[in-house]
DNA sequence: AGTGCGATTGACT
DNA sequence: GTCAATCGCACTA
């Protein structure tokens, strides 16, 4: 498994997202390394009005604005931490969501992170990702094509194949195909009628 | 300074 | 399946 270099990133949002079906997220820490195959993204587009980015640049949204590769880290409901990976040129707003993984490595450390033992339920739902990978806000703005502790890395297996449907959570643009999932996979997200063959 | 609400989760029926 | 918790942010004044 290697790094993914920012030149084989495909250089818009909707193709990005279904592009990082079956790559790997990576975190090394002190504790040990952690990682897994993404098996589910959303893409929030170029003006997107479900996307942060709708309204402009401010403190808390800018790292989606930088160039493809960074990560977005936001604090949501008062809860949880959701990752982004950013997704255009740099000035230009657009990211996707990460929602899910299957673990890998650091299985344990994960179990240890989210205190539940079922493998599908360590990073089932971006909020959950976060916690069983050891990313917070102190991540927001690194480069995930860097040579930085958070990456993501080539596929690990070949990848299955690749479902869409609605986006989760969301009221506006609700009806648009922008959720991209390895369809059969016991560690994606969502009600079970999203996960089927559209 | 006050207000409304959200890219969720975990507990509970 | 339903629902409350929880708080930072963006917007209005």
């Amino acid at each position: 498994m290697r790094r993914l270099r920012r030149n084989a990133l495909p250089a818009n949002t909707v193709d990005l997202a279904r592009y990082l079906i079956g790559k790997t997220l990576v975190h090394d820490t002190p504790k040990g390394r952690a990682s897994g195959r993404i098996v589910e993204t959303e893409a929030y587009v170029i003006g997107d009005a479900a996307g942060h980015a709708f309204r402009g640049q401010t403190r808390r949204n800018r790292s989606l604005f930088l160039r493809r590769g960074h990560a977005y880290v936001y604090f949501i409901y008062g809860v949880s931490y959701l990752l982004n990976v950013s997704s255009e040129q740099v000035g230009v707003g657009a990211g996707v969501l990460l929602r899910a993984l299957e673990p890998l490595e650091g299985v344990d450390l994960m179990r240890e992170r989210r205190g539940v033992e079922r493998l599908q339920d360590l990073a089932r739902g971006p909020g959950r990702l976060t916690v069983a990978m050891g990313v917070g806000i102190h991540d927001d703005g690194l480069d995930l094509c860097g040579d930085g502790a958070l990456w993501l890395g080539t596929e690990a297996r070949s990848t299955g194949e690749v479902g869409v449907s609605i986006r989760i959570g969301i009221t506006r643009e609700a009806h648009r195909p922008l959720r991209f999932f390895e369809r059969g996979s016991r560690f994606v997200s969502g009600p079970g009628r999203l996960n089927q063959p559209i």
